[in-house]
DNA sequence: CTGTATCCCCCTTGATACTG
DNA sequence: CAGTATCAAGGGGGATACAG
């Protein structure tokens, strides 16, 4: 490391939704915006909302609208985002060696 | 990815200071307190020690105290905390292929 | 179904002064 | 030198209601 970009790509991680987003579109593919509702207890309308157009203004994420009625919106993690793939696994394999960490660390308390 | 634990890791790095502590901490393997200061423009000293207390409690970052006068204290990365690199050099990559992406988006304006 | 619009709260950060 | 204490500001996030 020459010089720091780590957060550059923290920029696009932080929020308190945009991991769980990313878990879901990367696991389903594509995605309408009341499945997501679904599968992230707790959101609301309005984060979800907020952290998708986020992702969608930083080329992660892709939204296509139907011209249907009722309406209907789809998302998927666009190819631009998909290099962010390798990044994320690297983190979750790392957050996963650190919860043994801590549970080794807080046994021999 | 089967369950996400990406926040764990976001966990450890979230803070206003946090990457540029651990940037220098890399670098020139253990600095002082005010050399942390002279390193990071614009932190304070509330600040470096808040983020330099959360860091040494999850055991990234090792505090070692002398009992001097005046007083001296040093600061490194942990062994525990070495296991970190390969996260923050992964995203560090990443974030300057992101710099690249932006500013090829921008320039196609 | 897929969002906006408001209002509010809390938490992180910052500014500043003080201390062993 | 290496902090702590106190107070204030700003923004992220939440609750709720409304809309195309």
């Amino acid at each position: 490391m020459s010089e720091c970009k780590v957060e550059t790509a923290l920029e696009i991680l932080t929020g308190k939704w945009k991991p769980k987003i990313l878990f879901q579109l990367l696991n389903h593919k594509t995605m309408r915006f009341n499945e997501l509702m679904r599968m992230i207890p707790g959101v609301t309308q309005r984060m979800l909302t907020q952290h998708l157009r986020e992702l969608e203004e930083q080329d992660i994420v892709t939204r296509t609208v139907y011209a249907e009625v009722p309406p209907k919106v789809e998302y998927s993690i666009s190819d631009y985002g998909s290099t962010l793939v390798p990044v994320l696994q690297t983190m979750d394999a790392w957050g996963r060696k650190h919860a043994e960490h801590i549970q080794n660390r807080d046994e021999t308390n």
